[in-house]
RNA sequence: GGGCGAUUAGCUCAGCUGGGAGAGCGCCGCCUCGACAAGGCGGAGGUCACUGGUUCGAGCCCAGUAUCGCCCACCA
């Protein structure tokens, strides 16, 4: 309390720390599980990786999520926000592999099982951080419940789900063409595939001299290199000009293999030459072609991105750059190249490493897809998981129904190890496994019993594991008290780059394994640019940490100007985030986190004002069990319907992921119904010759309006509130764990909101006359009101617009003030300047001649009359009544 | 190459099923009025990207153009 005399203004910096303690001591982020899932309110966070830091998507995504549990947990429902993190394979593996390098050794030297546990013990140490920042944030995960994908529950649940799609025939091995990442040397799936524009390489055409000796097929190619391994050239059927020469041979020149012409349709006729290199071993649709003609396929491009022996002797062991320069020259001295242009092409590039990938033929396991997307696209079609913004569920659906199989297994070895184990005369992973007939395969959640099995050494893609998230976190396969009470969840809010990766393959695993939909919403949320509208990136120096807005600190490189950022706080940093977010791309807004600050800093001092003027007296009046306001005044009234109002719209805005409109609704709410009209016109009532009882009742009205304001703010800004809530007089325990007030229709009061509403436009019209004419800030200004509708309101509008209403007959009329409803008489005094309101009355008049022309063209247009909806004529025909009323009055 | 979205005040964005454009910040002017100067009050500022169409009436609907962004895609 003696906070609040001293300090004018709110400190998150010291509050905010405070409050997250008590929030983690009294332990309410965990419930038990108990009841259904239907009655109980859950979120799976998607679960940030092991290494990860907050960045501004986290904060954003927590936000939301945040706000959606405390929203939930205040209206009574068991909630929980499943919380967790990612082995996230790649990233982990490599952020290890860094370590060690700095301490001198390798991944390789210390042997997998060693690695394995340098990894285990890196993540004891350093995984993790984020979820402290989680905290920081306000966010309401249960901390005591916390996940990670390896975990060995989960990782049963992971090996399971393997061995039944095994054995159900969806998962495979097979020989075929991946996208190689040469820096990770290991697969990588479609979608972790980025195909960069505007490459420029050098198409070459390439003379292949027909086997018969006469003549040659020129082909063009930007991969020289792979001509080593040409088994075919094609041509289009369609194409006289080779017709002919369709089933003759071609001598690949530098290898002297013989390639026979074939027909594919694939060939474009007007492309080049119209004949084409096809190389099964190197690219996709090569590899469709070659396998369609029962092509050889050659490899001469290793896993590790440079020739191989199959390239030959001359090649072998150049990078694929040096042996293209090298072919270049040699097919020089051969005389063979009939041109070179420049191209400009899309290339894929690895999003993992950052390097081009080498499409190759390699012995993978894969997952056949199509079965499972029927289920996970009738689930968005009928509206069993609905996406939010609807036009994602059609790049949802579209995906899925061209759906391909998955490549799932890695060549790392941090992650579920995939549980097949191989005996026999054939090494695991080698690729002539299918030319051997001895080798014995077993496929089972655990080791098989004899001797010399050995386990297959890849690892699980990490999204394999993350698409069970939602049920593997609660126990699955058992059937466990927290499955029966949190699953299927109610919500899952995402970024829009992982609804394939991610929310696409957990809607298919959830029905296949949990046979219920994992969430029945998919809220996905917009991403935040930086704020000059690139990429927010490290290394672009555009990134924004969330916590050095929270705490304060340096801006990031790109915009250094404006010197450090503020210690904003969690609460302006959530509030900001929340009105920036959108249902498209938003730029990064500081405006807005000042918006939020300002909030929190008048929500500070209105409860400021309050317990200070009127605390004490109210407090003795109100029972803290059944606080009721006592209103006696038509602000009051007013005020009361208002809350009632705002509590009913933030709630739909929550419950329809509106989250902009939800807290801008509750700015404007307590920045201006609350703050600058009612406790503005309130005022007068706490003056010290108020009688008790009237400043009781009204202390017990304000304490009303500001516990439920709080109430209704604290999902969005829970620091600054619960701060609040804990020095307001009779408020009992934490706001975070209290009830979100129910809209209450018996104080909705239409009439109070009329003579209210009127009541400000007038006000607001009388300032603007005193500003205009020049009137000293503090004279009363003697008038007289004639208009319809002030019977209570008239005192209050003239104390918040300084004019005297009782001075009539006593001195001459010098102006006149349309307000709705009628008009404000000016008397005679000495603050008027009479030249400036009749310049200002003359103006008035202007307008409104001008506002009464157009509407009665309007009127006068045949048109309009006789097409236009009848309540839209008469609406204009009411204006134009009103607007010559007030002209008359003037 | 296809698809989607955007274009509204100086900046960041709202604008519901078509009926005389709004907010926050910034800017200008005035206020040391006992909650708050991170404040109060007032004000200026917009051919709603462009062109055409539908309509009595278009920021909103339709077609096209331009610019920007995103997603998908196997033309060497």
């Amino acid at each position: 309390m003696g906070d609040l005399q001293e300090r004018t203004r709110f400190e998150p910096a010291e509050v905010e720390p405070r409050i997250l303690e008590r929030w983690l001591e009294c332990g309410f982020v965990h419930p038990e599980p108990a009841g259904s899932a239907e009655e109980n309110f859950s979120i799976a966070i998607p679960p940030p990786n092991v290494t990860g830091a907050l960045h501004m998507g986290h904060a954003l995504n927590s936000t939301i999520q945040d706000v959606l549990t405390r929203t939930n947990r205040m209206r009574g429902r068991r909630s929980k926000w499943i919380l967790g993190t990612d082995h996230a394979g790649i990233a982990t593996q490599r952020q290890v592999e860094k370590l060690l390098e700095s301490e001198g050794t390798s991944r390789t030297e210390l042997g997998r099982e060693e690695f394995v546990e340098r990894v285990w013990e890196w993540r004891e140490k350093y995984g993790g951080q984020i979820i402290e920042q989680f905290k920081r944030l306000g966010a309401t995960c249960d901390y005591e419940d916390e996940r990670f994908t390896l975990d060995p529950q989960y990782a049963q649940a992971v090996l399971k789900v393997f061995v039944d799609l095994y054995e159900q025939g969806l998962i495979y091995r097979d020989n075929y063409m991946v996208n190689w990442d040469p820096g990770l040397r290991s697969a990588i799936s479609d979608l972790e595939v980025e195909e960069r524009e505007g490459v420029v390489d050098t198409l070459y055409s390439i003379a292949y001299p027909l086997a018969s000796g006469e003549g040659e097929v020129v082909v063009a190619t930007v991969r020289p290199e792979t001509m080593l391994a040409d088994t075919a050239l094609a041509v289009h059927p369609d194409d006289e000009r080779y017709a002919q020469l369709v089933g003759q041979e071609v001598v690949l020149p530098l290898v002297g293999r013989r390639l026979q012409i074939i027909a594919d349709d694939y060939v474009k006729m007007d492309f080049g030459t119209g004949a084409l290199k096809i190389t099964p071993g190197h690219d996709p649709n090569d590899f469709e072609i070659g396998r369609r003609h029962g092509l050889e396929e050659v490899g001469v491009i290793g896993e590790d991105g440079l020739m191989s022996a199959d390239a030959g002797e001359r090649y072998a062991g150049l990078t694929v750059v040096d042996a293209r320069a090298q072919i270049i020259i040699d097919l020089e001295q051969l005389d063979a190249i009939r041109g070179r242009e420049e191209f400009v092409h899309t290339v894929p590039y690895s999003q993992r490493s950052g390097e081009r990938v080498e499409p190759l033929i390699s012995l993978q396991w894969f997952m056949r897809m199509d079965e499972l997307a029927g289920p996970a696209i009738e689930a968005v079609r009928f509206g069993h998981v609905k996406i939010h913004p609807e036009s994602q569920s059609r790049r949802y659906v579209d995906w899925l129904e061209n759906i391909r199989p998955w490549c799932i297994s890695r060549q790392l070895w941090w992650g579920h190890q995939i549980p097949v184990w191989y005996r026999g005369d054939t090494r695991p992973g080698e690729k002539s496994a299918t030319g051997s007939g001895t080798s014995e395969t077993y496929v089972g959640a655990t080791p098989p019993a004899g001797e010399g099995w050995e386990q297959d050494p890849d690892v699980l893609d990490t999204w394999f594991s993350s698409a069970l998230w939602p049920f593997a976190t609660l126990g699955w396969p058992e059937r466990t008290t927290e499955l029966e009470a949190f699953y299927p969840t109610d919500v899952l809010s995402t970024g829009r780059d992982i609804l394939f990766l991610w929310v696409a393959r957990m809607v298919m695993m959830g029905l296949r394994f949990a046979d219920e939909i994992p969430f029945a919403d998919v809220y996905v949320h917009s991403i935040i640019q930086a704020p000059d509208g690139r990429r927010m990136s490290k290394s672009l120096g555009t990134g924004i940490d969330p916590l050095t807005l929270v705490e304060g600190g340096p801006r990031p490189p790109a915009f250094t100007q404006g010197g450090d950022f503020p210690a904003y706080g969690a609460d302006a940093v959530r509030f900001g985030l929340l009105a920036m977010s959108s249902t498209q791309d938003v730029r990064f807004s500081e405006e807005k986190v000042q918006q939020g600050q300002a909030l929190a800093n008048k929500l500070y001092n209105a409860t400021r004002f309050v317990v200070l003027r009127v605390g004490e007296d109210a407090a003795a009046d109100t029972d803290p069990a059944h606080p009721a306001p006592q209103p006696r005044a038509v602000e009051d009234r007013w005020i009361l319907s208002r809350l009632q109002a705002i509590k009913a719209d933030t709630g739909e805005r929550v419950d329809g992921f509106d989250f902009a409109k939800a807290v801008l609704g509750l700015y404007d709410f307590i920045y201006g119904e609350l703050c600058d009209w009612y406790l503005e016109i309130v005022k007068p009532r706490l003056a010290d010759d108020a009688g008790p009882d009237e400043r009781a009742a009204l202390g017990a009205t304000l304490l009303h309006v500001l516990r439920e304001t709080l109430a209704v703010a604290h999902p969005v800004i829970p620091f600054v509130t619960e701060e609040l809530w804990r020095l307001l007089p009779g408020t009992v325990g934490m706001l975070a764990t209290g009830t979100l007030p129910a809209p209450d229709p018996a104080l909705a009061d239409p009439e109070a909101e009329a003579a209210m509403e009127r009541a400000i436009e007038a006000v607001r019209v009388l300032r603007g006359w005193r500003d205009s004419v020049g009137v000293r800030p503090g004279a009363v200004i003697p008038a007289v009101l004639t208009a319809e509708g002030y019977d209570v309101t008239a005192d209050r509008v003239g104390a918040l617009a300084r004019f005297s209403f009782d001075g009539a007959g006593a001195a001459a009329e010098i102006a006149s003030v349309a307000v709705p409803g009628g008009t404000v008489l000016v008397l005679e005094c000495g603050d008027v300047d009479l030249g400036a309101a009749e310049r200002r009355l003359e103006e008035q008049r202007g307008m409104l001649r001008q506002e009464i022309a157009r509407a009665d063209k309007k009127l006068s247009n045949e048109g309009f009359v006789a097409k236009a909806p009848p309540a839209v004529v008469d609406a204009e025909r009411a204006k134009l009544d009103r607007l010559r009323a007030e002209l008359e009055a003037l």
